[in-house]
DNA sequence: TATTATGCTTCGGTTTCCGAATTAAAATAC
DNA sequence: GTATTTTAATTCGGAAACCGAAGCATAATA
């Protein structure tokens, strides 16, 4: 089998992808918040007041979908809308007292079951693990993966 | 600070993460297979003949989303159900024609996007990253494991 | 002023998940 | 050898994530 290496980093690839899925799932029955829900409230607090498009775009989703999320954290309390003076378009972003609470509670995903494991973990290896994150990160590149015309099937890609 | 090649960690990973999904859903459009089904739909291959239930567990689904994703599989004619006669209790998954035909036409993400980028990469580097990304599996997927069996390295899994 | 572009929501639709209840078929207990 | 329990799958109901298209204001521009 040639390639071997590049089969086992693709199966080390989903489990990846699964663990992150599951723990997703399991942060929002903890948490009450969702993993898309959580995303959108963490972007909303990094720009401290914000728009859907805004976050749409960062986020890449759908303004729809966008639309939608936000419902529910407003509904939930973590996140108020509010008519955009200087252009009456726009909605402005932000989160509540309450939000900011569950942002503290529940730390994302990725940090709550890598933070205590990832840390205990000597140096070396730590950086070694980074240097191999940041180099997949940049061959999966998010970014250009529409662009890539490697892929001769019609490009292909996926899913948390 | 320790956490810095922890915090840039987790930027990677969410961004392998990100990629991922985004293009699951485009895999989705392009070739008519989710990414959970195509999931399921490799899962079936890989076993030649399998149940429900097998699936359900290493993917770990419930069993009704199972059924439901071979629901679809079914109706979309890229596998089959049959009973089973040993024990009648069971079902027998296979894949069919169509679905292998689409299965090869449709390599997953991350064999698309990744075979290509990766296999150009010096085999030391290869090498590199596969040892970060199984060290990460472990770490992310070590649910019920203390930190202690962490360390010692070694033991690639095969169980999948 | 008329037209076009932008920002967001609403609507309708598909899919993913799941838990609880259900049916049928083993497996085991007595 | 019936009675009970366990197991395999399905069905049902429900929450949520997505999206595209259509609609509605409000800029921006021509």
């Amino acid at each position: 089998m040639e390639g071997s290496i590049t089969n086992a980093a693709l199966r080390a690839i989903r489990r990846i992808l699964r663990a992150a899925d599951q723990g997703g799932r399991k942060l929002a029955t903890e948490t009450g918040l969702t993993p898309s829900q959580l995303l959108v409230l963490q972007e909303i607090e990094r720009r401290g007041e914000t728009t859907p498009s805004a976050v749409a775009a960062t986020l890449q989703f759908g303004q729809a979908t966008v639309t939608n999320i936000v419902d529910r954290l407003v509904a939930s309390n973590f996140a108020t809308r509010q008519r955009s003076e200087r252009d009456k378009r726009q909605i402005l972003l932000r989160v509540t007292e309450a939000g900011r609470a569950v942002l503290d509670a529940a730390p994302d995903l990725l940090q709550a079951v890598f933070r205590g494991r990832f840390e205990v973990l000597p140096l070396w290896e730590q950086a070694m693990i980074l240097a191999g994150l940041e180099r997949l990160g940049q061959i999966l590149g998010a970014d250009e993966i529409d662009a890539a015309p490697l892929i001769d099937t019609g490009a292909i890609d996926r899913s948390l």
